[in-house]
DNA sequence: CACCTGACTGAAT
DNA sequence: AATTCAGCCAGGT
């Protein structure tokens, strides 16, 4: 179970893109959400690190993760300067100067919707 | 091995 | 209500 140590990344950043890949279209969450559903709540900063480490990614949809008050923080990392946002409104997210609008209803908590026992069994990828 | 860097955050100002 | 501060910690050098 815990065998399977190939891979040279390190474990946090998987776990994140496995957070991320699990953010239903439409719905975003934030760097602290991930951190704290991971168990390491003091990690949100490192959580938008690994955001940056995805971008070779593509089936990691970074675009669904912000900062706690909705800002799309990490729009700079995307190509060009509307992608994040483009891909957000593709989704049906309205975007208003960088911030997303009824933030509150479009927040997706993985700790609400995820078994953290379940994450943590399945073997990553 | 000892720094340095931040897609962050909550508390203090 | 807006802004600044300081702690945070995985990776990179």
């Amino acid at each position: 179970m815990g065998e399977t140590r190939l891979i040279m990344a390190g474990d946090f950043f998987l776990k994140v893109f496995r957070v991320v890949r699990l953010i239903p279209e439409g719905r975003v969450t934030t760097y602290g959400h991930i951190a704290r559903f991971l168990g390491t709540g003091r990690s949100a900063r490192v959580v938008g690190y690994a955001m940056n480490a995805s971008h070779n990614d593509r089936t990691v949809p970074a675009h669904r993760v912000v900062n706690r008050v909705g800002l799309l923080t990490g729009k700079h990392f995307f190509d060009g300067t509307t992608l994040m946002r483009d891909l957000l409104e593709s989704e049906g997210i309205v975007v208003v100067e960088d911030k997303i609008q009824e933030f509150s209803s479009k927040v997706w908590d993985p700790l609400e919707h995820l078994n953290q026992d379940d994450f943590f069994e399945s073997s990553p990828q």
